[in-house]
This record gives structure tokens, C-alpha cells and sequence, in this order.
DNA sequence: ATATTATTAGAGTATATACTCTAGGTAGTC
DNA sequence: GACTACCTAGAGTATATACTCTAATAATAT
């Protein structure tokens, strides 16, 4: 493998372990056992980097919500879907720590991330349009439709960040994947009061499988006082 | 005003300006025109002078969601929680941005950040009892009660971070607190499918008092491609 | 084989950051 | 007026961080 991409498969891994805020580009260089000129070679700086690692992310999450708009859109989509973001949510888990310092320190990156919102945003209502298409959710005027599809929005990228602040373990590192899927539990919870009949019963069932593990629903349920 | 006090309000003018990672304890002492040495004579370290403003935050929030026990609850007294609670996240918004990376420095921060999650959520659920109890909204299993007060607060605790990143200015300091407000629009959107008849439509009029401006609205609504 | 280009090592640097240390000033009290 | 507790200035420091520079080595083309 080229030294470019070691230091980009590294720096990524070190991100998403200690938090970019204390990953240098020195330590980058020592864990890849590599000297700093080295690294500056292929890099200009820092934030090159994180800028590729971006990009990276970007492509990814657009190739998981590429909606087919020849078919009409199944269960299986949806937890394609669902699941697919949040596995990248969680491979580039370090990007949305330092979102806003992130983007603070790089216009490119601010734009760039501003469109990628933009998009999956889009892609998040055409999905909700579609399972309306599809009767499995009721259908729902555009602005409603618009509001859900941020708040789903809110509640994706912010449910990993929920988990390592709320979470009962001392320190955020020891967090699974497993735990983060049980994000989808609380994405279906948005669909509930707009199941179609004929769907209801299946896409409750499918929303029982991602429901939390008991540590953290105690921690959820017990904590009114 | 003793030199103590003058540091953690310019300090959280500070934080809350340009982040905590920008603003050094250098930094804090110029801006007061004090001397290093004497801010470290007031406190041991910049952990210290977070978790003081932590402390207030704490408390601020907590007066405002008090819950009465003794009376039903009233579109008024929602219209209080929702306002007051983006008030204090306005107020101490360097906290949230930089949230993970705080805990990760200070144990006291973590428990203490943990123990205010968990009232906020325990007040949150008890506001939906009290709504379905005022036959507000139409009561709700309990489980269904948690997962949807889960997602209020995730909404809530990450509308700013989603204004200042996905916003179409340059940079994210030109943000309001008006702006921020109309994350109560937003909240709102939750309670839509399980209003009573005899509040729907003075709850809907109220959120439309929410609606986001032009600027934002074209940009959410527009955004489909 | 030689010239050229791409890659790497490693020492080094300017700046920043959190924090310390000493010496001295002020305010109140007996 | 001296004692004490509190407060403040300001120079200084150890460490870290992002990044540079030069020289050497490997790869490739001619």
C-alpha cells in the first residue's frame, strides 16, 4: 500500500479512536513509523488530511443513499438504509466530534460539508416520499414531511454523541457499533403514528429487533426520579 | 465585581465566542488585563473554570424545568420549557460544541454531565405525561413516551450544531439567538400526530409562530434536487 | 549507465499553551 | 503600626504542535 493512503487509513483510525483534537500530526507519523517530513510530503498539512478523509465519507454515505427511482421501495431498503448510515457514522465517527471546529478551520470543508447535508437530507425526504408511494407510511404534506426529515436528520447524527456523553461507562471509547445501531430503534420511533395498516404490525417487529439492550433502556426508563 | 466572577463570565463570553479550544488561559487573562498568575491564583486550571460555568448552566436549566406538580399543565407553561431551555443552551453554547472532548478531560464533568442528562430527559417525559394529562396530546404507551422524549432531546441538544454547520453563511459566529429559536418549530413537529382535536389546531398555530425564515426555510425546502 | 523524479529520514524551528514562582501590594483588624 | 489574609503582576518554563529544510536513497525513464 502507498504511504499516501497508509497515512490516510491511519490518520482515519486515530481519529475515530482518541479525537482529532489529540491526534498530532507527529503522532500520525510515529504510529505509521514514518519521519514528519515524510508526512509532509504527501500532505501539506493537517487539515489536507481531514479534508480527504472527508471526501472519503462523502462518497460513501451517497452510495448507500442512492434511492432507486425505477422500483417502489421496500422494508428491506429502508433498514438497508438506516443501517448503512450508521455504519458510516460510525467508520468516520471522529468527524462529527470536531464537526464545527472542523469546519471552522477549512472553507472547502465547510462547503463541501454543507452540500453533504443538503443531500442526505434530500435523500432522507424522497425516502419518507417513497414509503408513502409505497403505502407503508401514510402520505404526509411537504412541509411535515420536510420537518420530520430534519429531526430524523438531528436524531442520526447526534445519537452517537448522545452515547458517549450519557452513557453509563466512564470513559466514550468503549462504545460498539452494536450500541450505535440502536439508533435505528429511535429513528423508527419517528414513522410510528404514520404506519399504514397494513405495514404497522411489520414495521413495529422490525423496530422491536434494534430495541436498546437492558443496560442502556434501564438507564433510559428508570431515569425519571 | 470580585476578579473570580469577572473570569468565568468572560470566560464563557470567551468559550462562547470562538470555542473553548480557540480561547487559552492566556488568552482570558488579556482580555481581562490580568495577569496569568493571577487567573491560576483563582483557579488551579482551565478544567476548573469549565466546570464552574458547567455548575451554573446546570442549575439554570434545572429552575427552568421545574415541573408543578400540583396543577395541570398549560400551552403556556410548554411554550416556557421550549423557550427557556434554547435560552440556556444559547447561554452556555460553547458547552455542547466542544461536548465530548470536556467529558473526556473531567471525570467530575462526565458524572455530572450524565446525572443533568438523565433529569433533562426524566422532565421531558414527565412534560408528555402532564401534556396527555391536560389532554393536550393523546396518551402514549410508556415506552413510546422514552423513545420520543429521547429524540426531543437529541433534536434539541443538536439544532444548534446543525444551524452553525449546515447554515449558508461563511462562518458559523453570525448565528442568533432568534435563529436558534425556531428549533422549537421543530419540537414541535413531534407532537403533530398525537394532538387532541380540542388543541390541535392553537398548537399548530403556535408552531407556525416557529416556522423558520425565508433564508433557512429555502434552504431546507429547496434542498431536494 | 545516467539523468531525473519520487520518496524518505531526521534534525530542527517558531509559536503556542497551560501553568509556576517570586515578589510585592491592599484592606481590614487589633 | 504591624499583622494577616487576600489579591495581583509579570517574568518565566516545560512541553507540545504544526510544519520546514536539507540531504540522502529508491524508482523509473532514456
Amino acid at each position: 500500500m502507498k504511504t499516501r493512503d497508509k497515512i490516510l487509513l491511519s490518520s482515519l483510525e486515530l481519529f475515530n479512536e482518541h479525537g482529532e483534537r489529540n491526534v498530532t500530526t507527529n503522532h500520525i507519523a510515529a504510529y505509521l513509523v514514518i519521519s514528519p517530513g515524510n508526512l509532509y510530503y504527501h500532505f501539506r498539512n493537517k487539515s489536507d488530511i481531514i479534508y480527504e478523509i472527508f471526501l472519503e465519507y462523502e462518497k460513501l454515505v451517497d452510495y448507500y443513499l442512492d434511492i432507486p427511482e425505477d422500483r417502489h421501495i421496500t422494508l428491506d431498503d429502508m433498514t438497508f438504509y438506516l443501517e448503512s448510515v450508521f455504519d458510516g457514522l460510525w467508520s468516520y465517527r471522529f468527524f462529527h466530534r470536531d464537526l464545527e471546529y472542523l469546519l471552522d478551520s477549512d472553507p472547502r470543508l465547510r462547503q463541501g460539508y454543507r452540500k453533504f447535508t443538503n443531500r442526505c437530507l434530500a435523500a432522507i425526504r424522497r425516502i419518507f416520499e417513497k414509503l408513502a408511494e409505497a403505502g407503508i407510511i401514510e402520505p404526509q404534506p411537504e412541509e411535515l414531511r420536510a420537518a420530520m426529515s430534519l429531526n430524523v436528520w438531528l436524531v442520526i447524527t447526534n445519537w452517537m454523541a448522545f452515547l458517549k456523553t450519557a452513557h453509563a461507562a466512564k470513559d466514550s471509547a468503549s462504545l460498539t457499533l452494536i450500541d450505535l445501531k440502536q439508533g435505528v430503534y429511535q429513528v423508527l420511533t419517528f414513522e410510528i403514528p404514520y404506519l399504514t395498516p397494513a405495514y404497522r404490525e411489520r414495521v413495529l417487529a422490525l423496530r422491536e429487533k434494534y430495541r436498546p439492550t437492558l443496560p442502556e433502556r434501564e438507564f433510559i426508563e428508570t431515569a425519571c426520579k
